[in-house]
RNA sequence: GGAGGGAUACCCAAGUGGCCAACGGGAUCAGACUGUAAAUCUGACGGCUCCGCCUUCGAAGGUUCGAAUCCUUCUCCCUCCA
């Protein structure tokens, strides 16, 4: 196998689409490193490992030797991308985008190697070009082109309105491209029109064409709908080892080959291998630790990924309580306290009734011991480790 | 500008004078089973000083012994016409 086949092995893993693979074929043999542009809106500064699965394909470029040039959309966040959307967004304050923008490298660089990556910002070719300069970049493309996006056109059918400027979104992105003299484009797999702008405009400006790879949108922890912020189906980058190692061991068998396939660093023959191991009788669970630990690492560092191995084998596999957890101290004020009203006032519980439900169907312990009795009352003073369900918990004194 | 339809708990959605704290589904939470799996099963799912009481059905008033249900006004959304 030649050096460029197994890059484009590399490449084509877990994507979605490629296109054309011929014209990749080309870049590649020319051996010279290719410019790989992948563009952010500066929208939400919080990424989950879905977000990564597009910036993971950044980093196997960047692996290979390739220029990845990481585009900030500055100029476009004004607009905002009408991806998928059915409204037209309210556009982005200039700060707000700045620091969004900030937000965004930091967590980045978590996967991306900061040497080998040029952070571009878009308003530097689009802020000289002036209203003129867009006028001539509008003149290249047509309505009925633009209407035969999807969501446009359904848009459009439906009588929601599409206001002008959104039909510009594609067009910037597009010349983007021009701008950035790029090769490859990433996005994921709902960008694919934009992308597709970005050849045509290309072309005009007498550029070979981009090629084109897309990748999938990630699945979040319940296996049916794309991971997002708004289904609280994800896991954030920024979360805590322990939290992300449980979110990544709550994940079912299935959904594991995915996560494997989408975001692990491991060679396809690794995963195949597992994948074998656990058909003979390997016990899943203990792979998915491996996908948990390995996704921990990345961004945790290896002894935090032990840290929460360890912590989490402790807590639900010999149930012990775990040392770091939240301490409370309550004031009784001479009167006793009913446990209701100490698991609300620590936080345990959202309201008292909600306490009362959790007691009265055996979620509730005390120092390990299950009560089951609403009515308990706690006397005054005294320390002690109160848990709801098997995750919660607070160490709680009342004085 | 005109005509019509709608707003019910986290989401979807029943309910058209008392049996409604409000059917059902989803999401969620707890328990059982486990690998904290998933699936499944059981239960819960407005609040409280919790075997009783208090506040909810877009908002504000009104009718009534009694309203999510009837009346008035207001706010917002949708559809059709212009």
């Amino acid at each position: 196998m030649h050096a460029f086949e197994e890059a484009l092995e590399l490449i084509k893993r877990g994507s979605e689409e490629l296109l054309v693979e011929a014209e990749l074929n080309e870049k590649l043999k020319s051996g010279r490193p290719l410019r790989i542009k992948a563009g952010f809106d500066p929208t939400a500064p919080d990424l989950h490992l879905g977000h990564t699965v597009l910036i993971n394909k950044l980093r196997h470029f960047q692996d290979l030797g390739h220029h990845v040039m990481f585009l900030i959309g500055d100029f476009t966040g004004m607009i905002g991308d009408p991806t998928g959307k059915n409204a037209t967004r309210p556009p982005l304050s200039r700060e707000q985008i700045l620091d969004n923008a900030t937000t965004y490298r930091e967590q980045v660089f978590k996967i991306l190697d900061p040497e080998k990556t040029e952070v571009c910002f878009n308003s530097r070719w689009f802020e000289p070009m002036g209203a003129s300069g867009m006028i001539r970049l509008a003149a290249l493309h047509t309505v009925a082109r633009m209407l035969e996006r999807d969501d446009f056109a359904k848009r459009y059918r439906s009588g929601q309105p599409i206001a002008i400027h959104e039909l510009l979104y594609p067009l910037c992105q597009g010349y983007d491209s021009v701008a950035m003299k790029a090769d490859v484009e990433l996005g994921g797999s709902d960008q694919k029109f934009n992308l597709l702008v970005g050849r045509e405009l290309q072309k005009h400006f007498g550029q070979a064409p981009q090629c084109i790879l897309t990748m999938p949108l990630l699945e979040g922890l319940d296996g049916v709908n794309k991971m997002s912020k708004s289904l609280g189906n994800y896991v954030g980058i920024d979360e805590a080892p322990g939290e992300m190692f449980g979110k990544l061991m709550s994940i079912s068998d299935g959904l594991m080959w995915r996560y494997f396939d989408l975001l692990s660093f491991r060679r396809a023959e690794a995963i195949a291998a597992l994948k074998e191991a656990v058909t003979e009788g390997r016990n899943p669970r203990d792979v998915k630790v491996l996908l948990a630990q390995e996704i921990v690492e990345r961004f945790h560092g290896a002894s935090a990924a032990q840290r929460a191995l360890a912590d989490f084998d402790a807590r639900f596999r010999q149930g012990t309580i775990p040392d770091d957890i939240p301490e409370v101290s309550l004031s009784a004020a001479g009167q006793p306290l009913t446990l209701a009203q100490v698991l609300k006032q620590a936080g345990l519980t959202a309201s008292t009734s909600e306490a009362f439900r959790l007691i009265e169907q055996g979620g509730v312990r005390i120092d390990g011991t299950r009560i089951a009795d609403s009515k308990v009352v706690l006397s005054s003073q005294g320390c002690f480790v109160l848990q709801v369900g098997k995750r919660k918990f607070a160490r709680v004194s009342i004085t």
